[in-house]
DNA sequence: ATAAACTTTCAATAATTATTGAAAGTTTCA
DNA sequence: TGAAACTTTCAATAATTATTGAAAGTTTAT
């Protein structure tokens, strides 16, 4: 690491690390197939210590009503983030999931739900074809089986992790499984 | 289901089905931020059962020669494709990893490397900055530190699960973690 | 050394995806 | 009821990302 860096570290103050923070969110969601302003109000919202209304997303992220109104409701379709009526408040304010294991259980459900489940399907399905005895046919058959193992297997696995109430990032499990 | 799908399936041949796979495969990559060129590759080089020419490449995918090179490197870059040298022949050939097992781990490794690292790293530095007392600082310090532990829990977790060389897919490990 | 058989590179272009902003829609309150 | 305060929708546009194809590069064989 440069020495430029660590001082940029060291002298890091709560709005930097704040922008540093979303920024980063949401290259990680441009990254993993999530839109960025998309990841960037969940971030701003996980960080935030009172709901924030669309005016304040859109101030704080530079973004425009009609992207903000659009992405929160994508956000509350993937059931991570929920309106909050403030009482005697006109607007809508939001906050977002804030127990981290809660947050990457939903996610894991929902995208096992809307990605990998329509994928094993089709996996299940190629597998399933008909063995005319040619090497091809064969190949097809065994490989795109395999993959549909290795991912019913990991997709039960991940939710089952993530599923565990009790906190899952325990030294015993680690135990067991190293 | 619909009836008109099951009879599609129960008549799916063997193009059909290579076809079905490798488009499917496509679209999951990009639904995971993997371009479809380099899913689709990857996938019709999993079920051949032979190494294959770029020309092979290009002409089942339909794509042109500078695409299936600039792909074919990143996959390479990955390390889930390997050149083949068939003796005699000019032209160079290509193979995936073909064990699933294999693939899985590969794939694992290398995404943790390009992503997971690089935001460890900046939820690390976020969730050092000097806590001034306010609240909203008290709290960026705390949510980040959460997703710092997560993150790092899970990638450890993917890892270790991965790179358990022996049969992760076992009875066994389920029944311990369930 | 050179020509044929290949592969790589990269500027141009196409395709896709995200974003805007204003009009239409909704809710609340007087 | 109506008008103010808000939110949603969506066609247009911008930004990003993928793809092409031809020129440049490389390797091999003679």
């Amino acid at each position: 690491m440069k020495v430029s860096n660590i001082l940029y570290i060291c002298t890091m103050n709560y709005e930097e690390a704040k922008i540093k923070f979303v920024s980063t969110w949401g290259s990680l969601g441009t990254l993993w197939g999530i839109n960025k302003a998309m990841a960037q109000i969940q971030a701003l919202l996980f960080v935030s210590t009172k709901p924030l209304s669309m005016e304040d997303i859109m101030e704080q992220l530079k973004i425009s009503r009609g992207n903000t109104s659009m992405n929160l409701r994508q956000l509350m379709d993937w059931g991570i983030v929920t309106k909050e009526i403030i009482p005697g408040e006109r607007k809508e304010y939001f906050t977002t999931e804030k127990n981290v294991q809660e947050l990457a259980r939903t996610i894991a459900k929902e995208r096992s739900r809307r990605e990998i489940q329509p994928v094993i399907k089709v996996l299940k399905e190629v597998s399933s074809i008909k063995d005319d005895g040619t090497e091809k046919t064969k190949e097809l058959i065994k490989q795109t089986k395999a993959l549909y193992e290795l991912t019913e297997t990991a997709d039960d696995m991940i939710n089952k992790l993530v599923n565990h109430k009790q906190n899952w990032i325990t030294k015993s499990l680690f135990k067991l499984i190293k």
